[in-house]
DNA sequence: ATGAAAGCGCTAACAA
DNA sequence: TTGTTAGCGCTTTCAT
């Protein structure tokens, strides 16, 4: 029940528990054969130092936390992936931890991962409107600050410059421009827009790239044609069914990421509407779902496994910044860009 | 740079360190007002406790490690996710680590996970048959046994008897039994055994499942028709293509699991060979992709959450296990069973 | 090159 | 109900 200490392989080597650190750590001088009688007592006795003794008595623990919605979620799991890649990298151990989509437990998580004195928490997608939220966010991002660790917020926007945190931002607002201008510029004049929590920072920077793109080319937004309202497949697929059925005019839908996408793709599949040629849809992340659809799916990439890594290079401040001047805020901004498959066509 | 200690808050409180700590761990009766002075200390000073210093004095780290080979892959996913959601539940946070397939980033991740002295270890996932590897993974079985945590095997064989492990396995040669002989009572004679590492404990059990069904209903096993190889798409999608072009005879393919089904429809549809008129297709695992092909895939399900919900209730020991007569080796079995959706037909 | 000893921050007896 | 006091296992000066 109980292991050997470092004690106890001091004494088994005939040396000090100072020598013992020394020859784990490599850190000192040690004399040849004192190491290797120290290694011989070390596999004898099965020796398996202590992280949290450790931690305490130097300073870093060498972990890193990660808090996302659900590891099974493509979107959070490629981003997870980077950070857990990234982590090792620089000899850290990760710590994942899933909200299930609640604002309490991801406090409570913040909360938990400061106690595990993580060199850094990091904090994956999108962010509800919500200024005591907010607040609650920015309180723990200073006291992780002060305890020297840092808040990384991964997809979501920055609580304002007074509040200690660093950012990696994708373009949200840029890859929804983009592929809305695409729809446009293919003939289309009528575009759904579905899906995505109405609260949530990332629904409302997809919408804002959307109108822009539609006023861009003097189209006016018709209320009736945006939907927002959830992330799952579920929700695309209940709502272009509705929608169909109540006889809305439209010829193409902006699903506002690939999982509702996938939903409404059969939707549309059940009822007999063919895509592209009736209906052109296009989607959002592009995560491998995109390529299983049939059509495959015209969407927006996001570098979701960058992101990751970015988070954890600037939480352990590995580049960019100078020693002397590191500015308490730091956002990095990585790019999206669509990537063009067959679900989208021009409108008959 | 520097958080506040438990002496600092007790100070603060005009108390004693022991009275924060109880406080804190509401383990022993405070005076209300003793209490109120304190809390105010804590929120004042923003204190975190440390969780090192507590897993040091006290016994438990309340945390589990899980060694999977990616985030990414489902398969893994719904394991990890079923982890993480029971050790949340037993007030444990989850470390996540990824192998990438390799044999010694495993074996020293487990090391890692001791040194963190987490409550549980669950290794995740098939195993490669190889003496030299099994034994040090038993050595270090014995070690975190002798340490107080325990090693779970998560759908992959027990190392033996005389190794303190629990094991959580799945009826993975009963599944492939069951939709091999599925494809059999459908009229297929000479069926495509695809994809799976060769000397995986996995693919070794499927295909050890798929011969018995053949066997059983007198049907001779051709060896022209087993190609193991590995459990990507790109695997699936480059056989069928060689095969066909080959021209080898048969009128069905049993991917050794859905990410090659995926890879093996793209290539049929390709080629222009309809599923399942003209070749019917199953897969294993039952993860999502299997509910977007089309036509939909019928497949073996596991249940991958389930599992590691088991795992982490079988190495904390939540149920099951009389105190006074805990056996060392402990082995929870989940069923598999078939799930029919279209890709599948008698042959023509 | 090596040892002695003082913490790191907390919990858990044991006293009071 | 509260305080005192050992440790928990390790790292790290400071000596030697």
């Amino acid at each position: 029940m109980s292991s050997a200490t470092i004690a106890d392989v001091a004494k088994r080597a005939g040396v000090s528990s100072a020598t013992v650190s020394r020859v784990i750590n490599r850190n000192y001088p040690v004399a040849t054969s004192t190491r290797e009688r120290v290694e011989a007592a070390i596999t004898e006795l099965g020796y398996v130092a202590n992280a949290h003794a450790r931690a305490l008595a130097g300073s870093t623990n060498r972990t890193v936390g990660i808090i996302i919605n659900d590891v099974v979620d493509p979107f959070y799991a490629y981003i997870a992936r980077g950070v857990e890649r990234e982590a090792t990298v620089h000899g850290r151990l990760c710590m994942v931890c899933c909200t299930q989509g609640s604002h309490e437990k991801e406090l409570a998580l913040i909360d938990l991962l400061h106690e595990q004195r993580a060199d850094a928490v990091i904090l994956v997608g999108g962010a509800h409107e919500d200024r005591a939220y907010a607040a609650e966010v920015g309180r723990r991002a200073r006291a992780l600050h002060t305890a020297g660790s840092t808040l990384v917020l991964c997809g979501r926007p920055s609580l304002g410059d007074d509040v200690p945190t660093k950012v990696v931002e994708y373009d949200n607002e840029g890859g929804a421009f983009a592929i809305t201008d695409y729809l446009i510029t293919q003939g289309h004049r009528r575009i759904l827009f579905l899906g995505g929590p109405p609260s949530l920072s990332t629904t409302i920077a997809r919408l804002a790239g959307h109108r822009r793109a539609l006023e861009m080319r003097g189209l006016a937004q018709a209320k009736e044609l945006v939907h927002t309202g959830s992330f799952n497949r579920r929700f695309g697929y209940d709502k272009v069914r509705a929608l169909l059925t109540e006889g809305l005019d439209f010829t193409a839908i902006f699903a506002a990421n690939d999982t509702v996408a996938a939903g409404v793709m059969q939707a549309l599949e059940l009822a007999g509407v063919s895509v592209p040629e009736e209906i052109s849809v296009v989607g959002y992340d592009d995560v491998p779902v995109a390529q299983e659809l049939r059509p495959q799916l015209t969407t927006v990439r996001i570098p979701l496994e960058e992101m990751g890594r970015q988070a954890v290079r600037l939480a352990l401040g590995v580049a960019g910044e100078s020693d002397y001047l590191a500015p308490v805020q730091t956002t990095t901004r990585v790019g999206t860009s669509i990537v063009v498959r067959g679900s989208v066509a021009p409108p008959r």
